[in-house]
DNA sequence: ATATTTCTTGCACAGCGTGCAAAATTCAGC
DNA sequence: GCTGAATTTTGCACGCTGTGCAAGAAATAT
């Protein structure tokens, strides 16, 4: 018997390199959250968030496009999170039952707190809006491409398509209803945003048929 | 029997004011998409397209934020128009129906070639992809409001946001479809765009249950 | 220890977006 | 028409963005 090392991961040959990106990477992130909570969303520069960060102007541009980018580190790993959720369901599982599940799933474990301010931040700054909507577009194709594949043919493009992106409509309209009425109570929010995820789901597979 | 102006617009006090800022503005949106079929979508700059409008820098950004947004005023009429067409449908008629028809309605009337040439370009065109999403969720939250005064209290916010997600999610599904198998054939393209909104809004009607 | 690969940094440069004030254009009243 | 007010265009300046490049620093391999 080893270390800790479980087989589920390959031997993870963490050394200096692989830790110090992910390091500088983090500080990157933190230091810009920390200036949009500070100063407001679109107001401050990517030389502040270096600077905070210690790093050099050059190097932020390494790691991320633009501050924007790098706020939004949150909703891209929540996304991450779902799609990887999803593609660990049962295979015979009907797609919508397989959806639900995953989004569920993942409004549980998130820190949730991150993303209601991220949701409120971007109604004030279109840059960080659009890079939201950019995240939720890029995870949506990655979503089509794995249902596709998981479907073998079996469906139209179409459908595909219509089906994910209502899905993701739906998981967004959820999100969107929590961050508004949810100012500051941090406890139970799990909980509430993972209702609000069903319940539109349901609506969903309902056709909307009743105005609930 | 005066000239052909017609009851349904008010007197259109159109001096030459008027008709200048409208005549600047289409010079300079066509210019720039004049530019982005001949030079790429992301490769040309704001100087360019000024120079081709007859319009110096300044003036350019009188009128729009950015490259992007002068190259999808023909994606943000196309909505315009939906919106419009939506608002003036019957009042007792289900929300589905309305939504259906609005938008079939729109894919018949409005000049689709110029859609689906954006839609592609988008794909290789970060920033214009953004530009689009952005117009899209705009045009979302118009009509949300637009449903949720109509509703007068009659459904939750969560029910409006998730409906009118979807329904606009298959809409670009829809029209992403036709764009992509839809190189250059211009004939009948309208009835092929209508046919396929139908058929996507169809399957959300029910509940995606069976996999077309 | 040294060679090699990988990451960081500074520099330069073209381009973006905006405030500001001086022309230029249009309009209103006479 | 002429003249003054309102509106639009334009040039200029300024700070910020995003990227290529090459030199330097740090981690890794031999």
């Amino acid at each position: 018997m080893q270390t800790v090392e479980d087989a589920a991961e390959p031997p993870e040959p963490v050394g200096r390199r692989e830790q110090n990106k992910i390091d500088t990477r983090r500080a990157i992130a933190g230091a810009a959250l920390t200036l949009a909570r500070s100063k407001g969303a679109g107001s401050f520069t990517v030389d502040q968030i270096a600077a905070r960060a210690g790093v050099s102007r050059r190097t932020f541009f390494n790691y991320f496009h633009s501050a924007e980018e790098a706020l939004n580190v949150s909703t891209e790993s929540f996304l991450e999170l779902a799609i990887s959720s999803f593609s660990r369901r049962p295979a015979g599982e009907p797609l919508l039952d397989a959806m639900i599940a995953a989004l569920a799933a993942t409004a549980k474990v998130q820190d949730l707190a991150v993303h209601g301010e991220l949701f409120r931040m971007a109604a004030g700054s279109p840059e960080l809006l659009r890079a939201q909507l950019h995240a939720w577009e890029r995870a949506e194709a990655r979503i089509i491409e794995a249902v596709t594949h998981h479907l073998q043919g079996g469906a139209s493009p179409l459908y595909v398509s219509a089906l994910v992106g209502s899905v993701l409509s739906c998981a967004k309209a959820a999100m969107h209803d929590w961050a508004a009425d949810d100012p500051d109570r941090h406890g139970d929010a799990g909980g509430a945003l993972e209702e609000r995820m069903v319940l539109a789901l349901s609506m969903l597979r309902d056709g909307f048929a009743h105005p609930a």
